[in-house]
DNA sequence: CTTCTTCAGCAACTTATGTTACATAACAAA
DNA sequence: TTTGTTATGTAACATAAGTTGCTGAAGAAG
């Protein structure tokens, strides 16, 4: 795990600490479409993503959807990190968008950190200020735009955490995400298809440029 | 000041913190209307509320607005914090909803009270959760609910901020804060009136039963 | 009082998005 | 191959929301 931990934390957290992740901290692996974090769970331990992708998504009482954000290697989930430690219920649902390799941390080390490690103090308010702004982009999203853009930027995203320029996804599982209708998606991508920039197969949508 | 600071925040704070607190803090109050954040600026401190109420704001780069949320006693901006931390620019507006009192805290203090008082990170954590969980909301409101919804949401707020159930806005002025017209603000204002809801006078809504 | 400005009401219309219903295509399983 | 299932395409329609243009009312200023 200590290998797997120095590529992407090495920068990032003085010697001891990482001596300390590497004792106490979980490696865990989580396939591709696992859901590992259900709202209202609660957790007792904070991610740290080593390698894959990880989408969070948020549900209202009827059963809508809206993808959030996704999450990379070297960050962690800020909400998970506020759930521990206020021991709060979670509100939003984390499924490993790829296979995903992570670093558990329990909650009583993250508290302890916060006050003995500069680097870790460092870390967790520079994930804080990330996911912040994902949130703060989010919002601009679903406020400002239309569904078009909001499909472009959906693909986009997808295309860069992915690394593949196929994006592996039903026209109703791009609905669900952002909590609209199949319909509409079919609809918008067969556009984006007539204007060059996609490519439409079953199961799989082919981009050329967005 | 240390009167004041007792009287939000004794419970939360231990001795020494407070005492400190009091000797760095500055002092400052905001009129109702003031805006004092603005998207860009650098920020250099961190504001503790005392009473009154700040509503923050975001904007897109065609200047539609979006009410994010209100911050009242016992707040702090969160997004501030880590701005302030990482350097960075503020991505969010701040303006009095009311006269505000409140407290600046020096960004150097901020940084160091995190290493040494548990009361004062117990206080941050409690903060950035809290305002996750505002920013959620505000996804949900505007994901999930229809205009007529989030109109009635807005209202409801703002009498619980304001504690009158007096709402001094013009249609105009709700319009910008909800990213929405408004001929169409006016439209479901006089639906709700019909239903008995509110009474509507020029430059203030009587709100009956929400 | 009269005049001016701002605010609110309202009708008619456009547009984006959501819904329903059905047809066909792609693929899998038997 | 035949059959069944799931994904996609598409038309026709329904609804929420946004737009335009105009009206009169409320209040401020003169």
């Amino acid at each position: 795990m200590i290998d797997e931990l120095r590529e992407g934390y090495s920068e990032i957290f003085e010697a001891p600490l990482l001596q300390e992740i590497s004792e106490v901290g979980i490696f865990k692996e989580v396939s591709e479409g696992h859901k590992f974090i259900e709202i209202g769970d609660y957790v007792r331990s904070m991610p740290l993503l080593i390698s894959g992708a990880i989408k969070i998504l948020r549900e209202d009482g009827e059963g809508d959807e809206l993808l959030l954000y996704f999450l990379e290697r070297g960050d962690t989930c800020a909400m998970t990190m506020t759930c521990c430690m206020g021991q709060k219920k979670s509100e939003i649902r984390a499924i490993a968008e790829l296979d995903t390799k992570l670093i558990m941390i329990p909650v009583q080390k993250m508290e302890e950190w916060t006050g003995k490690y500069k680097s870790w103090r460092n870390f967790v308010f520079k994930s804080y200020h990330n996911r912040f702004n994902e949130l703060l982009e989010t919002i601009d999203s679903i406020a400002f735009l239309r569904m078009d853009e909001r499909l472009l930027k959906y693909l986009r995203d997808k295309v860069k955490v992915t690394n593949d320029m196929i994006v592996q996804n039903t026209h109703q599982e791009i609905a669900y995400e952002l909590n609209t209708s199949r319909v509409v998606i079919s609809r918008l991508l067969k556009q984006l298809e007539k204007l060059g920039k996609i490519e439409l197969q079953r199961n799989r949508i082919k981009v050329i440029s967005l």
